[in-house]
DNA sequence: CTTGGAGTGTCAACAAGGCTGACGTATTAT
DNA sequence: ATAATACGTCAGCCTTGTTGACACTCCAAG
């Protein structure tokens, strides 16, 4: 199995280099999300509601059951959310039209004001990450990125993909 | 500044692609923690008990605040999982010999055990994804997550490789 | 037309794990 | 002596996750 990879150095994939990259996923993910943390503390908001204004902006129209399985969470869990920034008037949940059970999310101009301010806190911090590390890093990264996450996962992060 | 870099195409850096970016880490980290939360609610731990036995395993004899400035919380939410492991003896609390206001934390038999069961399952599926993205991927991966910390995280992360 | 099931919302209760603030107690440093 | 440090702990609060139960709307199949 070694060999099929033609000889080429696997010192990649000794336990250090993999603990390596653990603790690296694990202090680069709070980087990640420092900078809308504390956008949102102030607006006494947390980490799911970024999210899923995050998805909505994303996947404008989507359903509630869409987001949960993107999101993973329990609908109970969406939904506290959901009503602050429905109640917020930073989205708006609209009857469906074919399926009238089913309600449509999107962001109303206040929500895509805020969801533009996270964004751009976020996207800041990636660019820079980008640029120092260059294009053929960032091609490794997300490489690897795709290849960590489960299967259904990836599959949404494809759709997602498609769709941009 | 984008002729500094010598022409080079700078697509890599649209909006488009740092979007793809954060999502990518949004779902890869929940593969990431995955494997090693279900291995813990068994046990009725949560993933800080983890981090709190990974960096004791990686850093034995650490004192309490260390850890708190490597996790990034307050000694009281720090204190309540760590009770909890040396309660169930995992960990070991030693009085400094030095200093002996300081504690210094160390693995029982126990906890080194469940440490590399937690260990071994999240790096199953690191080495799973480092082998399919391959070495220069995977390097590439490395600098990404380095350039995305934030200055302190990146010295912790310096010494934590020290050591390894 | 009734009935089952899907999609949704909501109530209640609970737990993990963050936070702040305050206080106590060794121990060390000044 | 006094101040500062390291640690533990109590109390209380918040967000965000969980289960379980129940109701409502609406679609589709019988």
């Amino acid at each position: 199995m070694r060999e099929g990879l033609g000889g080429e150095s696997l010192l990649f994939l000794t336990d250090e280099q993999l603990r390596q990259g653990i603790e690296a996923m694990f202090f680069a993910y709070r980087g990640f999300t420092a900078d809308p943390d504390r956008i949102l503390s102030d607006l006494s908001y947390g980490r799911a509601h970024h999210r899923a204004v995050h998805f909505i902006n994303r996947a404008p129209g989507t359903t509630v059951n869409n987001l949960l399985a993107i999101l993973g969470v329990t609908k109970q869990s969406l939904n506290r959310v959901l009503r602050t920034l429905i109640e917020d008037g930073l989205v708006e949940s609209r009857v469906g039209t074919e399926d009238r059970r089913e309600r449509h999310l999107h962001l109303t101009d206040a929500g895509r004001a805020l969801e533009a301010r996270l964004s751009d806190a976020q996207r800041a911090r990636m660019r820079a990450a980008y640029r120092d590390a260059g294009p053929e890093a960032v091609a490794g990264f997300k490489q690897v990125l795709e290849a960590m996450m489960d299967a259904d996962m990836r599959r949404a992060y494809g759709k997602l993909r498609e769709k941009g």
